[in-house]
This record gives C-alpha cells, sequence and structure tokens, in this order.
DNA sequence: CGGTTTCTTGAACGAGGTCAAGTTGTGTGG
DNA sequence: CCACACAACTTGACCTCGTTCAAGAAACCG
C-alpha cells in the first residue's frame, strides 16, 4: 500500500488536467459502497483508505492511497468498498462517463487506465501475503517495509494512520499491533521514535521477518 | 476465486483466436515466478493455481482460475508469481508483444484487457476480504460460496483443488480445513457427499457466517 | 489545565497450529 | 478382481499465539 504509482507517462497528465479538485477532512467520507461508481480519483496530497463494514461491526481496510495512487476503480455500476480520508487531503475527482467518451478517441488513455490498474492489483496481491502471512510480527514487519517503499525514505517512517487503521489492514487487533512493534524495537530492528513516527533500523531483519 | 468472467463483449475472441493452445497435466507448471512475462493465459478447461513460496518453505495461493478466466497479468517485466495446473487443463496462451502491437490499432482490445484486469483486481479484493476474517469456519463458508459462484451450480461444488490447496489458500492448515467442513456438516449446512463434493444445504447461514 | 482519545502493557482465555495416529481413497501389479 | 502400497483426508490431544478484558500511560485538544 501507499506504493507510489511509478512515474506516469504523459497521457496521465489527461486524467490530473480535467478533474474538479476535492478537499477532505480527516475521516471524512469520500464515497460509500453502494455509491453510483460514477467517478475515478486522483490523489495529490494526504492519504485515503478505502473500507468494508462487517455484519458483525468488524471492520476491515482494503488498501490506503498516497499521493500520485490513483482509486476507485470497480468491475460494476456500483462502489463495493467505502472510501474515507485518514489525514486531511486532496483528490481530484474524474468522472467516469466522461473518461469513457474521451477513451474511445484516446487508446493511450484507455492504456492508461489499465495500467493504473494493475498497479491495484499487485497492491491487492501484496496484501493478501501480507494476511496470509502468519505471524503477527512478520505481518507487522511487512507493512513497515510497504510504507518505507511508498514514502521514498528508506529508512524513516511517518504514519498518517492510527493504530487501528494498521489493525483493520493486518486483520489483527491494535493491542497485537502495540505488541508486535514493541517487540521489534526490543529486538532493535525499529525505534519508535512517536507514536506515530518509526525509524527502521534493520531493513534486512525486517524483510527477513517477512520472508 | 473460480469466478467466470461475465460475458464477454466480441473483441474478446481476439484473445481467444490468436494464440497456441497448451495442455498440461495436473500439478504442471505453466510458468514460474521471475520469468520474462511475455505471454498472458485464457483457460479453456480445467483450474489453475498461482502460487507463492516463501523462504520458510511455506506456500500461499494468490488465485484459482476455472474457464474463461485470464491470469498472467503483471506491472512488471517479470511474473511475480508461479502458475502450475491443479487439474488437467487446456489454455490458450498469448504472445504480450503481439498484443500491445495489436492493442495500439485496437482501441477495444485495450479496453477488454483493462475489464479482464478489474476482474482480476475484484476478485484480489475478495481474497483479501476471505483472508482478514477472523474464524476458520467464516472462511471456510466465503470460500464455499465463492466456489458456488463460480461454477454456477447453486447447491452443488465439484472441487478441482485439493485440502492442501484450500488451506494454503486461505492461510490456515488441512486439519483446520478439515475441522471447520465437519463442524459445517454437523451443523447441517453442507454435506460431505465425497471429499471432493459437497452439498450445500443451507446458502443463507454460510451466508451469514461469512458476513 | 482538565478531559478525551490514543497507545501501551498485563493477565486469562480460546481458537488454531502442531504432532501423531487412524481412516478412507486411489492406483498398480499380481 | 483382489491385495498391497501410497497418498489424501479426518480426528484427537496438547500447546502456542493472538484475542479479550481491564487498567494504566501518553498524547491531543479545547
Amino acid at each position: 500500500m501507499l506504493r507510489r504509482s511509478e512515474q506516469a507517462p504523459p497521457q496521465a497528465a489527461i486524467l490530473l488536467a480535467t478533474g474538479p479538485v476535492r478537499y477532505f477532512a480527516p475521516n471524512c467520507c469520500i464515497y460509500m459502497a453502494s455509491d453510483a461508481a460514477e467517478a475515478l480519483f486522483k490523489v495529490v496530497s494526504g492519504v485515503v483508505r478505502t473500507v468494508r463494514f462487517l455484519q458483525d461491526g468488524k471492520r476491515q481496510i482494503d488498501a490506503f492511497y498516497g499521493s500520485g495512487d490513483v482509486f476507485g476503480f470497480e468491475r460494476g455500476a456500483a462502489y463495493t468498498l467505502t472510501a474515507e480520508a485518514v489525514s486531511r487531503c486532496t483528490v481530484i475527482s474524474y468522472n467516469c462517463k466522461g473518461l469513457d467518451v474521451l477513451a474511445m478517441h484516446n487508446p493511450a488513455l484507455t492504456r492508461q487506465l489499465y495500467v493504473y490498474t494493475l498497479d491495484g492489483l499487485g497492491r491487492a496481491q501484496a496484501h493478501a501475503k501480507l494476511l496470509a502471512h502468519a505471524g503477527a510480527t512478520g505481518k507487522i514487519a511487512g507493512f513497515l517495509l510497504e510504507c518505507s517503499a511508498a514514502s521514498g525514505d528508506e529508512h524513516t517512517i511517518t504514519f498518517a494512520m492510527a493504530r487501528q487503521d494498521i489493525a483493520d489492514y493486518l486483520g489483527m487487533t491494535v493491542e497485537t499491533v502495540s505488541r508486535a512493534l514493541t517487540e521489534l524495537r526490543k529486538a532493535a530492528f525499529i525505534d519508535l521514535i512517536s507514536s506515530r513516527e518509526i525509524n527502521l533500523k534493520n531493513v534486512a531483519a525486517l524483510r527477513s521477518l517477512n520472508s
């Protein structure tokens, strides 16, 4: 998650240029599951999460999106997930119908959409890998590495999200997240600068934990 | 998984028409992780799995593909997963470079690829939902519902895959899979006709377990 | 500075993993 | 067609790890 899209071809500018810009405060809803899927979104700044609410009241986070990432892709006519702002954030929305019309005349745009979807696919597969990975410490290690790769900074991570968000993303409880982090700190693999800021001291060790 | 692609637009025929057909015996390797990602594949008959092998020797199954499904999509130049035949199966391979050339002149084909990728995305998200879902019985219930949706037959499922495959797909052990199935049988939600054939007696109950 | 939320830590419990044995199923050769 | 060998599946007993419940510490905000 938070993986920065690789440098986008010129065509991507179309997406950036044409849609209205919108601002959201933390925890604000961008769209709801079952809403008509009329727009794609591109994150300009801040972090967005897509969420699923289960019958028993539990919450699952499907993905986090950082600047440059595009979200809102749907196979059907309605969103299957809810999108919310994690931090204060800015997104560009792009109307799908308009996009379709444009794509008719612009194969390169269609191709660009295809590549963004591939990004999402890789992201979802990496997420499944983390979830299937037995062991709380390994999951957290993998999550930290994802964050590190997304931020660009190899060694310092600044979380936009709370512990509860991390827990719901990894399918565990806040308590276990906390314990796993202190365990990694005691092993001297990381430093907990503050609750939202972490220093990776031994990336190789984290990588081996994650497999 | 095993979700049958919704009826493909005419353009899909391009994919079907142009590539060489290949046959695989059970457990045969179709491509390996780190191989050059030169082809997409479409399943004609049988079932295929994509697999990830972890350092500790454990195996994760990323997805199952049944007839009509397309697999082999990659963001980069190499496959990140290994594809293997679950049962004896027939697939059509399609060279990616040729596809690129075609797509230049055929926006509809590019769009079709885009839709197939959306399929994969939805599949991966559903998988993540299952994996994050705490509770062995709930996971199995969700898996059975996926299989039922894929097969078309609402009530009878015939597995192509072994228990170990199910376990590696759901991130649990064979023993737990077995126990969860007998639990569902004792609750009279399913009938175990044989080890590879299951009858869903109470779909509503399964659905509520899965949430 | 007080109040609220977030984060961490502790203790007890329970679901799932592990190890081991038994059962069923399948394919092969006599 | 049966006997045998091997693989797949099921079941049981035990133990580990993560959840749950509860309390305390730290950060955030009015």
